[in-house]
DNA sequence: GTCAACATGACAATACAATTGTCAAATAAG
DNA sequence: CTTATTTGACAATTGTATTGTCATGTTGAC
Protein backbone atom coordinates (compact mmCIF):
# COMPACT_ATOMS: atom_id res chain seq x y z
CA UNK A 1 0.00 0.00 0.00
CA UNK A 2 1.62 3.13 -1.06
CA UNK A 3 1.42 7.08 0.35
CA UNK A 4 -0.42 7.50 -3.31
CA UNK A 5 -2.93 4.75 -2.36
CA UNK A 6 -3.63 5.64 0.84
CA UNK A 7 -4.30 9.50 -0.56
CA UNK A 8 -6.68 7.66 -2.88
CA UNK A 9 -8.75 5.99 -0.30
CA UNK A 10 -9.37 9.07 1.79
CA UNK A 11 -10.33 10.87 -1.46
CA UNK A 12 -12.91 8.31 -2.22
CA UNK A 13 -14.22 8.75 1.68
CA UNK A 14 -14.21 12.82 1.55
CA UNK A 15 -17.54 12.59 -0.54
CA UNK A 16 -19.81 10.25 1.45
CA UNK A 17 -18.29 11.43 4.68
CA UNK A 18 -19.62 15.19 3.84
CA UNK A 19 -22.74 13.92 2.41
CA UNK A 20 -23.43 11.65 5.71
CA UNK A 21 -21.98 15.06 8.12
CA UNK A 22 -24.32 17.16 6.29
CA UNK A 23 -27.31 15.31 6.76
CA UNK A 24 -26.83 14.87 10.29
CA UNK A 25 -26.26 18.39 10.54
CA UNK A 26 -29.55 19.05 8.96
CA UNK A 27 -30.93 16.36 11.26
CA UNK A 28 -29.87 18.07 14.34
CA UNK A 29 -31.18 21.55 13.25
CA UNK A 30 -34.14 20.09 11.85
CA UNK A 31 -37.12 22.19 13.02
CA UNK A 32 -35.17 25.65 14.62
CA UNK A 33 -35.41 26.83 10.91
CA UNK A 34 -31.32 26.83 10.79
CA UNK A 35 -29.45 25.24 7.65
CA UNK A 36 -26.35 24.04 7.50
CA UNK A 37 -25.08 27.43 5.96
CA UNK A 38 -26.60 29.70 8.53
CA UNK A 39 -25.06 27.47 11.02
CA UNK A 40 -21.76 27.71 9.58
CA UNK A 41 -22.25 31.43 9.44
CA UNK A 42 -23.43 31.92 12.72
CA UNK A 43 -19.65 30.03 13.86
CA UNK A 44 -17.44 32.95 12.15
CA UNK A 45 -19.24 35.29 13.84
CA UNK A 46 -19.23 33.60 16.74
CA UNK A 47 -15.32 32.82 16.67
CA UNK A 48 -14.10 36.10 15.09
CA UNK A 49 -16.66 38.50 16.11
CA UNK A 50 -18.05 41.19 13.73
CA UNK A 51 -17.36 40.44 10.25
CA UNK A 52 -18.18 41.67 6.60
CA UNK A 53 -19.83 39.42 4.19
CA UNK A 54 -17.06 38.91 2.29
CA UNK A 55 -14.58 38.28 5.12
CA UNK A 56 -16.95 35.53 5.94
CA UNK A 57 -17.14 34.15 2.80
CA UNK A 58 -13.18 33.77 2.66
CA UNK A 59 -13.15 31.86 6.24
CA UNK A 60 -15.64 29.45 4.66
CA UNK A 61 -14.26 29.33 1.47
CA UNK A 62 -17.40 30.58 -0.47
CA UNK A 63 -18.36 32.91 -2.67
CA UNK A 64 -19.72 36.31 -0.85
CA UNK A 65 -22.97 35.81 -3.01
CA UNK A 66 -23.33 32.48 -1.18
CA UNK A 67 -22.50 34.10 2.65
CA UNK A 68 -24.67 37.55 1.19
CA UNK A 69 -28.36 35.41 1.10
CA UNK A 70 -27.47 33.44 3.67
CA UNK A 71 -26.70 36.51 5.86
CA UNK A 72 -29.88 38.29 4.74
CA UNK A 73 -31.63 34.90 6.29
CA UNK A 74 -29.76 35.21 9.63
CA UNK A 75 -30.63 39.29 9.87
CA UNK A 76 -34.48 38.75 9.02
CA UNK A 77 -34.75 35.64 11.54
CA UNK A 78 -33.44 38.32 13.99
CA UNK A 79 -30.58 36.09 14.56
CA UNK A 80 -27.89 38.85 13.76
CA UNK A 81 -27.63 42.54 13.56
CA UNK A 82 -25.24 45.11 11.36
CA UNK A 83 -23.14 47.38 12.42
CA UNK A 84 -21.14 50.46 10.69
CA UNK A 85 -17.65 48.98 9.37
CA UNK A 86 -15.42 52.21 9.61
CA UNK A 87 -13.26 50.62 7.03
CA UNK A 88 -16.10 50.46 4.11
CA UNK A 89 -19.14 52.55 3.78
CA UNK A 90 -21.18 50.06 2.09
CA UNK A 91 -19.98 46.94 3.69
CA UNK A 92 -21.90 46.63 7.11
CA UNK A 93 -20.25 44.41 9.62
CA UNK A 94 -22.70 41.94 10.92
CA UNK A 95 -22.37 40.42 14.41
CA UNK A 96 -24.40 37.85 16.41
CA UNK A 97 -27.70 39.01 18.62
CA UNK A 98 -28.29 38.07 22.04
CA UNK A 99 -30.35 35.94 20.66
CA UNK A 100 -28.39 34.48 17.99
CA UNK A 101 -26.16 33.61 20.64
CA UNK A 102 -27.98 32.15 22.75
CA UNK A 103 -28.94 29.80 19.78
CA UNK A 104 -26.14 29.46 18.78
CA UNK A 105 -24.72 28.06 22.08
CA UNK A 106 -27.51 25.55 22.67
CA UNK A 107 -26.80 23.94 19.10
CA UNK A 108 -22.99 24.09 19.82
CA UNK A 109 -24.23 22.38 23.30
CA UNK A 110 -26.29 19.27 21.21
CA UNK A 111 -23.48 19.21 18.71
CA UNK A 112 -20.70 18.69 21.64
CA UNK A 113 -22.88 15.58 23.57
CA UNK A 114 -22.93 14.06 19.93
CA UNK A 115 -19.16 14.58 19.32
CA UNK A 116 -18.19 13.18 22.24
CA UNK A 117 -19.53 9.60 20.99
CA UNK A 118 -17.70 9.50 18.21
CA UNK A 119 -14.60 10.46 19.29
CA UNK A 120 -14.33 8.03 22.12
CA UNK A 121 -12.48 5.26 19.78
CA UNK A 122 -9.90 7.93 18.44
CA UNK A 123 -6.68 8.86 19.30
CA UNK A 124 -5.38 12.14 19.94
CA UNK A 125 -2.89 11.89 17.76
CA UNK A 126 -5.08 10.20 14.78
CA UNK A 127 -7.39 12.98 14.85
CA UNK A 128 -4.38 15.60 14.92
CA UNK A 129 -2.70 13.82 11.79
CA UNK A 130 -6.32 14.11 10.30
CA UNK A 131 -6.41 17.91 10.63
CA UNK A 132 -2.79 18.00 9.24
CA UNK A 133 -3.62 15.97 5.65
CA UNK A 134 -7.14 17.91 5.35
CA UNK A 135 -5.44 21.14 5.20
CA UNK A 136 -2.90 19.80 3.32
CA UNK A 137 -5.63 18.25 0.62
CA UNK A 138 -7.18 21.44 1.12
CA UNK A 139 -4.29 23.63 0.66
CA UNK A 140 -3.15 21.22 -2.27
CA UNK A 141 -6.11 21.69 -4.43
CA UNK A 142 -6.81 25.29 -3.81
CA UNK A 143 -4.14 25.84 -6.76
CA UNK A 144 -7.56 24.70 -8.89
CA UNK A 145 -9.74 27.79 -7.70
CA UNK A 146 -9.64 30.72 -10.45
CA UNK A 147 -11.62 32.68 -8.45
CA UNK A 148 -9.53 34.58 -5.29
CA UNK A 149 -12.98 34.60 -3.71
CA UNK A 150 -12.72 31.49 -2.67
CA UNK A 151 -8.95 31.38 -1.31
CA UNK A 152 -9.74 31.71 2.44
CA UNK A 153 -6.46 31.75 4.92
CA UNK A 154 -5.91 29.45 6.39
CA UNK A 155 -4.52 30.85 9.39
CA UNK B 1 -7.17 20.85 22.57
CA UNK B 2 -9.49 18.19 23.26
CA UNK B 3 -10.06 15.53 21.50
CA UNK B 4 -13.53 17.00 21.07
CA UNK B 5 -12.42 20.37 19.77
CA UNK B 6 -10.11 18.51 17.23
CA UNK B 7 -12.83 16.32 16.17
CA UNK B 8 -14.91 19.80 15.96
CA UNK B 9 -11.74 21.43 13.58
CA UNK B 10 -12.26 18.26 11.57
CA UNK B 11 -15.39 18.64 10.63
CA UNK B 12 -14.95 22.07 9.55
CA UNK B 13 -12.44 21.42 7.48
CA UNK B 14 -14.69 18.60 5.47
CA UNK B 15 -16.98 21.08 3.43
CA UNK B 16 -14.41 23.13 2.22
CA UNK B 17 -11.97 19.82 1.41
CA UNK B 18 -15.09 18.06 -0.55
CA UNK B 19 -15.92 21.20 -2.67
CA UNK B 20 -12.59 21.77 -3.84
CA UNK B 21 -11.79 18.42 -4.12
CA UNK B 22 -14.82 17.94 -6.55
CA UNK B 23 -14.12 20.94 -8.71
CA UNK B 24 -10.13 19.79 -8.79
CA UNK B 25 -11.44 17.02 -9.88
CA UNK B 26 -14.03 18.09 -12.59
CA UNK B 27 -11.32 20.35 -13.98
CA UNK B 28 -9.47 17.19 -14.78
CA UNK B 29 -12.31 15.75 -16.30
CA UNK B 30 -12.78 18.92 -18.17
CA UNK B 31 -13.83 18.04 -21.82
CA UNK B 32 -14.00 14.00 -20.93
CA UNK B 33 -17.75 14.56 -20.99
CA UNK B 34 -17.60 12.28 -17.91
CA UNK B 35 -18.71 14.05 -14.81
CA UNK B 36 -17.44 13.43 -11.02
CA UNK B 37 -20.06 11.24 -10.35
CA UNK B 38 -19.46 9.22 -14.11
CA UNK B 39 -16.00 8.89 -12.56
CA UNK B 40 -16.82 7.16 -9.37
CA UNK B 41 -19.21 4.67 -10.94
CA UNK B 42 -16.95 3.79 -13.50
CA UNK B 43 -14.35 3.31 -10.19
CA UNK B 44 -16.47 0.61 -8.78
CA UNK B 45 -17.30 -1.34 -11.87
CA UNK B 46 -13.22 -1.29 -12.25
CA UNK B 47 -12.70 -2.52 -8.73
CA UNK B 48 -15.61 -4.81 -7.79
CA UNK B 49 -16.50 -6.13 -11.42
CA UNK B 50 -19.92 -6.24 -12.88
CA UNK B 51 -22.49 -5.04 -10.40
CA UNK B 52 -26.07 -4.04 -10.96
CA UNK B 53 -27.32 -0.40 -10.16
CA UNK B 54 -28.59 -0.84 -6.74
CA UNK B 55 -25.38 -2.32 -6.28
CA UNK B 56 -23.28 0.48 -7.11
CA UNK B 57 -25.48 2.84 -5.00
CA UNK B 58 -24.77 0.83 -1.83
CA UNK B 59 -20.75 0.86 -2.63
CA UNK B 60 -21.22 4.66 -3.21
CA UNK B 61 -23.39 5.85 -0.18
CA UNK B 62 -26.20 7.00 -2.75
CA UNK B 63 -29.61 6.48 -4.22
CA UNK B 64 -30.36 3.99 -6.47
CA UNK B 65 -31.90 6.30 -8.65
CA UNK B 66 -28.87 8.76 -8.89
CA UNK B 67 -26.78 5.97 -9.32
CA UNK B 68 -29.27 5.35 -12.70
CA UNK B 69 -28.90 8.44 -14.32
CA UNK B 70 -24.91 8.03 -13.91
CA UNK B 71 -25.09 4.30 -15.43
CA UNK B 72 -27.77 5.47 -18.59
CA UNK B 73 -25.67 8.08 -19.36
CA UNK B 74 -22.46 6.24 -19.31
CA UNK B 75 -24.18 3.87 -21.18
CA UNK B 76 -24.99 5.94 -23.79
CA UNK B 77 -21.33 6.94 -24.15
CA UNK B 78 -19.91 3.52 -24.51
CA UNK B 79 -18.49 3.23 -21.82
CA UNK B 80 -20.50 0.91 -20.07
CA UNK B 81 -22.16 -2.49 -21.30
CA UNK B 82 -25.06 -4.04 -19.82
CA UNK B 83 -25.52 -8.47 -19.50
CA UNK B 84 -27.48 -10.56 -17.68
CA UNK B 85 -28.09 -10.85 -14.04
CA UNK B 86 -28.61 -14.20 -12.95
CA UNK B 87 -29.95 -13.42 -9.89
CA UNK B 88 -32.44 -10.67 -11.13
CA UNK B 89 -34.19 -10.90 -14.68
CA UNK B 90 -35.01 -7.12 -14.76
CA UNK B 91 -31.66 -5.89 -12.97
CA UNK B 92 -28.70 -6.52 -15.48
CA UNK B 93 -25.29 -5.95 -14.80
CA UNK B 94 -23.05 -3.37 -15.71
CA UNK B 95 -19.47 -3.79 -16.72
CA UNK B 96 -17.38 -1.27 -18.27
CA UNK B 97 -16.61 -1.72 -21.89
CA UNK B 98 -12.79 -1.49 -23.45
CA UNK B 99 -13.53 2.01 -24.32
CA UNK B 100 -14.46 2.67 -20.83
CA UNK B 101 -11.85 0.84 -19.26
CA UNK B 102 -9.12 2.24 -20.97
CA UNK B 103 -11.23 5.91 -20.61
CA UNK B 104 -10.27 5.38 -16.60
CA UNK B 105 -7.29 3.96 -16.67
CA UNK B 106 -6.18 7.38 -18.08
CA UNK B 107 -7.93 9.28 -15.96
CA UNK B 108 -6.09 7.73 -13.00
CA UNK B 109 -2.78 7.90 -14.40
CA UNK B 110 -3.33 11.67 -14.51
CA UNK B 111 -4.45 11.48 -11.48
CA UNK B 112 -1.87 9.64 -9.39
CA UNK B 113 0.45 12.25 -11.01
CA UNK B 114 -1.44 14.70 -9.21
CA UNK B 115 -1.46 12.55 -6.13
CA UNK B 116 1.91 12.44 -5.72
CA UNK B 117 2.86 16.15 -5.44
CA UNK B 118 0.13 16.39 -2.99
CA UNK B 119 1.36 13.28 -0.43
CA UNK B 120 4.91 14.24 -0.14
CA UNK B 121 4.77 16.05 2.15
CA UNK B 122 2.84 13.40 4.24
CA UNK B 123 3.75 10.12 6.18
CA UNK B 124 2.33 6.90 5.80
CA UNK B 125 1.12 7.23 9.47
CA UNK B 126 -0.60 10.35 9.01
CA UNK B 127 -2.08 9.12 5.72
CA UNK B 128 -3.38 6.03 8.21
CA UNK B 129 -4.78 7.56 10.96
CA UNK B 130 -6.73 10.29 8.66
CA UNK B 131 -8.33 7.06 6.96
CA UNK B 132 -9.50 5.29 10.17
CA UNK B 133 -11.11 8.65 11.74
CA UNK B 134 -12.69 9.38 8.23
CA UNK B 135 -14.31 5.37 8.22
CA UNK B 136 -15.10 6.53 11.72
CA UNK B 137 -17.21 9.72 11.00
CA UNK B 138 -19.20 7.73 8.20
CA UNK B 139 -20.01 4.56 10.52
CA UNK B 140 -21.02 7.34 12.92
CA UNK B 141 -23.03 9.29 11.33
CA UNK B 142 -24.95 6.70 9.26
CA UNK B 143 -26.53 6.58 12.17
CA UNK B 144 -28.77 9.11 10.51
CA UNK B 145 -29.70 7.31 7.62
CA UNK B 146 -33.55 6.63 7.02
CA UNK B 147 -32.84 4.81 4.07
CA UNK B 148 -31.50 1.41 3.79
CA UNK B 149 -30.27 1.87 0.55
CA UNK B 150 -27.76 4.19 1.78
CA UNK B 151 -26.35 1.93 4.29
CA UNK B 152 -23.37 0.84 2.20
CA UNK B 153 -20.96 -1.95 3.45
CA UNK B 154 -17.63 -0.80 4.37
CA UNK B 155 -16.17 -3.96 3.50
C1' DG C 1 -48.36 -23.13 -4.85
C1' DT C 2 -50.10 -18.77 -3.08
C1' DC C 3 -49.70 -14.55 -1.10
C1' DA C 4 -47.46 -10.82 1.13
C1' DA C 5 -43.18 -8.24 1.66
C1' DC C 6 -39.39 -6.48 -0.64
C1' DA C 7 -36.10 -5.08 -4.55
C1' DT C 8 -35.67 -2.95 -8.88
C1' DG C 9 -36.18 -0.04 -13.16
C1' DA C 10 -38.12 3.86 -14.93
C1' DC C 11 -39.64 8.37 -14.86
C1' DA C 12 -40.91 12.85 -12.72
C1' DA C 13 -40.62 16.56 -9.56
C1' DT C 14 -38.27 18.91 -6.23
C1' DA C 15 -34.79 20.80 -2.84
C1' DC C 16 -30.62 22.77 -1.91
C1' DA C 17 -25.94 24.38 -2.32
C1' DA C 18 -23.13 26.74 -5.08
C1' DT C 19 -21.78 29.21 -9.18
C1' DT C 20 -22.04 32.72 -12.74
C1' DG C 21 -23.31 37.11 -14.48
C1' DT C 22 -24.28 41.92 -14.06
C1' DC C 23 -24.53 46.73 -12.51
C1' DA C 24 -23.94 50.61 -9.55
C1' DA C 25 -21.70 52.55 -5.54
C1' DA C 26 -17.57 52.70 -2.48
C1' DT C 27 -12.84 52.28 -1.89
C1' DA C 28 -7.92 51.80 -2.84
C1' DA C 29 -3.86 52.47 -5.59
C1' DG C 30 -1.10 54.83 -8.90
C1' DC D 1 -7.44 62.69 -10.71
C1' DT D 2 -7.99 58.41 -12.82
C1' DT D 3 -8.26 53.61 -12.90
C1' DA D 4 -8.69 49.13 -10.76
C1' DT D 5 -10.66 46.63 -7.06
C1' DT D 6 -14.18 45.67 -3.61
C1' DT D 7 -18.72 45.35 -2.34
C1' DG D 8 -23.96 45.02 -2.21
C1' DA D 9 -27.83 43.65 -4.60
C1' DC D 10 -30.39 40.93 -7.58
C1' DA D 11 -31.18 37.30 -11.17
C1' DA D 12 -30.47 33.13 -13.57
C1' DT D 13 -28.42 28.83 -13.86
C1' DT D 14 -26.05 24.49 -12.79
C1' DG D 15 -25.19 20.20 -10.49
C1' DT D 16 -25.88 16.88 -6.96
C1' DA D 17 -28.90 14.55 -4.43
C1' DT D 18 -33.46 13.52 -2.60
C1' DT D 19 -38.35 12.23 -2.70
C1' DG D 20 -42.29 10.20 -4.77
C1' DT D 21 -44.61 6.87 -7.57
C1' DC D 22 -45.81 2.83 -10.30
C1' DA D 23 -45.25 -1.48 -12.59
C1' DT D 24 -42.56 -5.56 -12.64
C1' DG D 25 -39.56 -9.08 -10.67
C1' DT D 26 -38.06 -11.72 -6.63
C1' DT D 27 -38.13 -13.88 -2.11
C1' DG D 28 -39.82 -16.04 1.88
C1' DA D 29 -43.57 -17.58 4.94
C1' DC D 30 -47.10 -20.55 5.17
Amino acid sequence: MTKTDQAYAIIQLIRPVHRRLARAVETKLAGSGISVGMRAVMEILAVKGKSSVPEIARNLFLKRQQIQLLVNELEAKGYLERGPNPAHKRSPLFALTKDGLSEFERIRQTENMELEALVTPLSQAELASTEVVLRQLLEHFSAFEDDPDNLGSLE
